[in-house]
DNA sequence: TTCTTCATGTAATTAGTTACATGATTGA
DNA sequence: TCAATCATGTAACTAATTACATGAAGAA
């Protein structure tokens, strides 16, 4: 009866794909890079084992089909399955997690140079830049009405608004953060924070 | 001669701290809540793995000390450790990852309720009170000279101040985001997107 | 003196990534 | 017909998490 791992928020994310319609592992990989890699982002061979343990569970069928002589396996959900994510959106998830190495170098600069920093700043920047082009255009073709699966705009738009948010706000702070750090010494361990910029980060965050 | 793992960006986040003072492990467990936890997420336990491959690599030395009868270990950079973190500084670090598993949910709440993307969009948004609350606390602190280690306080003022905008962002997004849920019809897979309302994401992304 | 919290770690497990391998299709 | 790219996977490895265990110190 060969235990089948448990499922974990990748496994769901997957399920959600196939409710959708059916897809191949490599097609699954295509739509994860379009609908959720950018708020969950998992390796492509991850999405070849995750629909396996779905099919151990019960949540998802697999059929083998051949494209010349080349196998392939195509996955669609079952009852099970939409039982088990109708289950699963009513747990509450977790709040956002960040990664920003970026940032953390910064944090330790002191160990460099103020170049150091300037550069990590003006790397952030163009990060956000190339996110939000994508996005924008991605945005732009579906405001068109050319977007794949439009019948889902309502809901996209939900997640493309905060990442539309997110990337202008990475931009805005290492413009904010790179004036900042232009003024300080070339030994970034005798910064000084000018008066005024702790009292109005902190009114920053005087909303809740 | 036991081929120690290669530094992970995690490696370099230990080193960064004990390049501030000698820490003892859990020490750094406490440092790392305070100063990178929330751009660079690990578990306590790999707090107590780091610190031993650092040694194996040469950039730092364990002391062992006891307290009463139980044995602890000081880690302390070596100058090698100091010259490691200074290259690494220079290296350009990754943009920012994002995991945001409630975002992930509403993405797929056609498979639910038009209750659920609302329950999520209500945690997101007590999520970013929350560690507003946290972060504005220590902000003030500091601000008023109370902080630890306040000679870095130009330095932290970057990291501080991004994460004060993303507190505020994730609570604003949770907002909009609520109104519009609102006007849904309960299944959320007939929900249609309000005239309008696509252009104006759209030219929130007009800046780069 | 007992309970709780702080302090200090190890072991077992797993989720995830990187690297590799190769067939099919298309266009030059 | 050759090269490039699309499509389809597997295997090996490892970074990271969860769970467990226990001594010290201070409070009640």
């Amino acid at each position: 009866m060969s235990r089948p791992g448990r499922l974990t928020t990748t496994s769901y994310a997957v399920l959600g794909l196939i409710a959708i319609k059916p897809f191949s592992t490599y097609e699954l990989t295509a739509q994860m890079d379009r609908s959720f890699y950018r708020i969950w982002p998992r390796s492509r061979s991850k999405l070849y084992e995750e629909p396996k343990k779905l099919v151990a569970h019960g949540l998802a069928v697999a059929t083998r089909e051949r494209v010349g002589k080349r196998p392939r396996t195509v996955y669609s959900i079952t009852a099970a399955g939409r039982a088990a994510l109708a289950e699963w959106l009513q747990v509450p998830g977790s709040g956002p997690a960040l990664e920003f190495e970026q940032i953390l170098k910064i944090t330790f600069v002191e160990n460099g140079t103020k170049d150091n920093a300037l550069a990590q700043l003006a790397a952030a920047r163009a990060w956000a830049v190339e996110q939000n082009e994508v996005n924008r255009d991605v945005g732009r073709a579906y405001a068109r009405g050319e977007g794949l699966f439009q019948e889902r705009a309502a809901i996209n738009m939900i997640g493309g608004a905060f990442l539309t948010d997110f990337y202008a706000l990475v931009a805005r702070w290492a413009d904010w953060a790179t004036e900042l750090v232009q003024d300080w010494p070339d030994s970034p361990s005798d910064a000084v924070l000018p008066p005024g910029v702790a009292d109005e980060v902190v009114k920053r965050a005087d909303w809740s």
